[in-house]
DNA sequence: GATAATGGTTATCAGGTATAATTATTATCC
DNA sequence: GGATAATAATTATACCTGATAACCATTATC
C-alpha cells in the first residue's frame, strides 16, 4: 500500500493497528464470536430465525413443557427479555403457552408440529454452519476450546 | 429441588434444559463471552471506559495520528458508529482530532496526556481481568485456544 | 472539467441486555 | 386463618452494539 509521508501517520501500514488488544483473549474471542454470529444469522435468516429465537424453540422442544422462568434461566436471559421470544415463537405457532393447572400464575411452553418441523431443519442448518466454522480444527483441538471456554466463563461469573 | 408431577413438567430439574446447545461450540461461546464482556465491563465502569472506548483509546495510543477510517477499520467498526466513540473520547480530552495537511476531509487521531495515562491504567486493569479469565488454563490451553478461535473467525468470514 | 470515490457526519433502526415496577397467584409464618 | 413475603409473567424503559442510507466536503480518476 501507499505510505504516508508526514510523521504523524506512522501507523495501520504494516503493523496490525490492534496489536496490543489481539493480546487479549477477550478481545480476540469478540472478534470471533461477532463473525460467527454475523455468519449464523445469515444462514439462519432463510429460516427466519435469530439465535435467540432458535435456541429458544430448541430448548422448549427439548423439554416440552416447562416454564417460562425455566426457560430464561436455561438460556440465561432475563425474564422480561424472554416474554418477545415466546410472543414471537407462538405468534408464528412453533409454540403454545398453556395454563399450568397446578400453578395458574405460570404457563407452560410446548412446541406445535410446526415447531418440532423446524427444529429438525433448523437443527440440521446450525449443524452445518457449526462443521464449517470448525473445519480448520481438529477433535483434540475443539475438545480443547470446549473445556478453555467453559474454564474462563467460570471464572468470569465468579 | 421439587419435582414437577404433571406429565408436561418432565424437564429442567435433572438434566441441563439447554444441553442440545450446548454441543454447539458457537452457543458455548456466546454464554462465555457474556460472561467475560459482563465482568469486564463492571471493571472498566471504575475508569469510565466501555470495552469499545478502552479499544479505540488503545489504538490510538498505540497509533498516533492515524485517522478515523483508519480506526474503524482496525476495530472492525463501521465508521459512523465510531464517530460517537470519537466523540466521546474528544470530549473527555483523551484523544484530539487534528486535521490532516495532506488531506482536508480526513482527521488524524492523537492521544493527549490524559489519555497517555489512562491508557497505562486501563491496559493495568484489563490485564488483571485476562489473567483472572485464564486463571485455570495452562499457556498451552491458551495458546490452542487462541489459535481455535483465529481459526474460527477465518471460517466464518470466509 | 465532469464523474467517481473517499472521509467524516447525521439520522435511523434492529437487536441484545439490564432494571424497576405492576399484577396475579402461591407460599410462608405468626 | 389471615397478613406478609415470594414468585411468574408482564410492561415500560434505557443503554450499548451493529448496520444502512443519505449527505457534505474534498480528493482522485478519466
Amino acid at each position: 500500500m501507499t505510505s504516508h509521508h508526514d510523521i504523524t501517520a506512522n501507523a495501520a501500514d504494516t503493523v496490525q493497528a490492534d496489536h496490543t488488544l489481539r493480546g487479549f483473549i477477550g478481545y480476540v474471542m469478540k472478534r470471533c464470536f461477532n463473525s460467527v454470529q454475523a455468519d449464523l444469522a445469515r444462514e439462519l435468516e432463510a429460516l427466519d430465525l435469530r439465535m435467540l429465537t432458535f435456541s429458544a424453540l430448541i430448548v422448549v422442544v427439548d423439554n416440552a413443557g416447562l416454564r417460562q422462568s425455566e426457560l430464561a434461566q436455561a438460556l440465561s436471559v432475563e425474564r422480561p427479555n424472554l416474554v418477545v421470544i415466546v410472543d414471537e415463537l407462538e405468534k408464528r405457532g412453533l409454540i403454545k403457552r398453556t395454563q399450568v393447572p397446578t400453578d395458574r400464575r405460570a404457563y407452560a411452553l410446548t412446541p406445535t408440529a410446526a415447531g418440532k418441523e423446524l427444529y429438525h431443519t433448523a437443527l440440521k442448518v446450525v449443524q452445518d454452519h457449526e462443521a464449517k466454522i470448525l473445519a480448520g480444527l481438529t477433535d483434540e483441538q475443539v475438545r480443547t476450546l470446549r473445556d478453555a471456554l467453559k474454564s474462563i466463563q467460570k471464572s468470569a461469573d465468579g
